[in-house]
DNA sequence: CTGAAAGCGCTTACAG
DNA sequence: CTGAAAGCGCTTACAG
């Protein structure tokens, strides 16, 4: 910025003036500060600049996922990306493999960079320890999964009355034996889809069976595994209910294993490309995420551009998709 | 920083040591500065650091893509972040979208945040306005594409050798038609899996034909629609290459829709999840997308650390997965 | 409309 | 081992 002033015969202030758009320079000075900038390449000190800033702001905010490399968490980084974009500000990613000790570490580590405001999708269940960063202004936004002693935004799916919806659609079906295959129970998501499996089959008056109700299952492996052991038992489910994408793909690995595809009824919680290739194509409870990551990116910059309402609490619709794997009837 | 020398009664300078854990500082002293800033809650701020700081060095690289909601480009920033984790280097993502002026734009916006190296899936074709930033101490490391009118380090895929291979599998089955269908030609891949495609033929003595070699083909629904009028033609082949995932997703769909998946050979560039749950199972050229994402994570922190040899260009290998769909021999 | 001085939070370079 | 002064690149607050 020195070198451009001196370039252009000007003072540092009206460079500075020059670069921020400020109305009030001369058309000349302006175009003489302009040129020099260009010839030198002159780029402005991101950094610098929000140091001596009134607003401090960075033009950075952060998108703290549960793993970048899985479909869910890539579409939020990306919608949340798009809207970021439109106003100029960059996005710093990180994935938490649901390691309360990495959320600690990456939230310590935006909060060092300054971040103008945070989208997270937490691993931990206390967030006590953002309260100081967000009374000093940072907003948070929590997807998927609400915060825990900490008022702050959230946007999630309604997985409890999505899974009610996908398992008495089963039982509508004809089922009344309905396993049911989910992830780590100290994930929330987790949580409400057990309880709206249960729901679904209280109102039916089916009693859950712990022998077919497995939880803490997170990999296609564990997934296929589990179905096979289920099938091979004495009293099998002519239906499952799979809790999450990986252990929906399990499941059809197991059936498939087991040649009983065509027999045994699958509806599986949020969607997968290919879901509907398969054979039978796969019943889903499909989650809007893009529409949660555009809501959250939405509320963020909301706040930053200084929103001070109530906390906000976005549920987003799910919906059930039949393809043919959750309408085959119970054989018997 | 003022406030925790303040209250831990020391000089501004002792705190900075003691922050940057400079071994001369009298442990007692250190004891004294760090419950101070325990106390306060204080967080370093790594912009004025950076400002001043000799290096400059920002703790930040920025990771450009092709999208980050698609798979390759996930996988790529998941395992560059592992490796920027480790030194505590926080990660800027960003999608290009194979549009050159987004380039421009997101490498601007990386060079006004001053990252100490950028990781980039490029989108276009003249890499000279990076010149300038280059010298000025920015390594670059190019994924997947070559750096174009620029000296950079690359790393990528052995593309051509890699679809060679599959064709000859095609051929050694018994194809003399086999279709091909490609990504956009601007795509330096794109073009290099044609190649192999045409390696192969010449070298079994086949020649080409345009009327089954379709390039610039995007999506699912495009591959489907192509595959679906190249079937009803005078003289379909009896087999497809596809270079890239959702081009074989799209052929699967439509041999499908024809009813003639268990009839047309088909193997695809690049695996996706349940190309195996598939009926048949799909033959895939498989990349290493992990081991190009390590590895260029690998060379620019060995930039970033002051090595200043030659541009190293990696080449990963391809392995092709035979699963059954490459297997199916022509029907005459 | 333009500029000289001060200061953001930190590290450097130096003196003690 | 510790600290006072200067300065990184920029914006603020003020004077002209």
């Amino acid at each position: 910025m020195k070198d451009v002033a001196a370039l252009a015969r000007v003072s540092l202030k009206t460079v500075s003036r020059v670069i921020n758009d400020e109305p009030t320079v001369n058309v000349e000075l302006a175009a003489r500060v302009r040129q020099a900038a260009e010839q030198l390449r002159y780029q402005p000190n991101f950094g610098a600049s929000a140091l001596r800033r009134r607003d401090g702001r960075s033009s950075t905010i952060g998108v703290l996922l549960e793993d970048l490399s899985n479909p869910f968490s890539a579409t939020i980084f990306r919608t949340v990306e798009e809207v970021a974009n439109q106003r100029s500000v960059s996005v710093l990613g990180g994935s938490l493999d649901e390691s309360p000790g990495r959320e600690r570490q990456l939230t310590t580590s935006l909060s060092r960079h300054r971040v103008d405001g945070v989208i997270i999708v937490p691993a931990s269940h206390d967030h006590q320890y953002l309260r100081q960063e967000q009374e000093a202004g940072t907003p948070f936004v929590f997807v998927d999964r609400p915060p825990s002693l900490l008022r702050a935004d959230q946007v999630r799916s309604n997985s409890r009355e999505g899974t009610a919806v996908a398992v008495r659609h089963l039982i509508e079906v004809g089922h009344r034996r309905i396993g049911y295959l989910g992830d780590a129970s100290t994930i929330f998501t987790a949580q409400e889809r057990r309880w709206g499996y249960l729901d679904a089959l209280e109102r039916a008056g089916i009693s859950a069976d712990d022998a077919i109700v497995v939880q803490d299952l997170r990999t296609i492996d564990a997934a296929c595994d589990t179905v096979s052991r289920i099938l091979r038992s004495k009293n099998p489910p002519t239906a499952f209910f799979t809790g999450q994408n990986l252990l929906t793909m399990g499941a059809v690995r197991a059936l498939r294993g087991a040649a009983m595809q065509h027999e045994i009824a699958l509806v599986g919680f949020d969607d997968f490309l290919m879901a509907d290739l398969l054979e039978p194509a796969v019943t889903v409870v499909a989650q809007d995420v893009a529409a949660m990551g555009r809501e959250a990116a939405r509320i963020l910059f909301q706040r930053i551009d200084g929103d001070r309402s109530e906390p906000y609490r976005v549920v987003i619709p799910t919906e059930l998709i039949t393809r043919g794997s959750g309408e085959i009837p119970p054989a018997r």
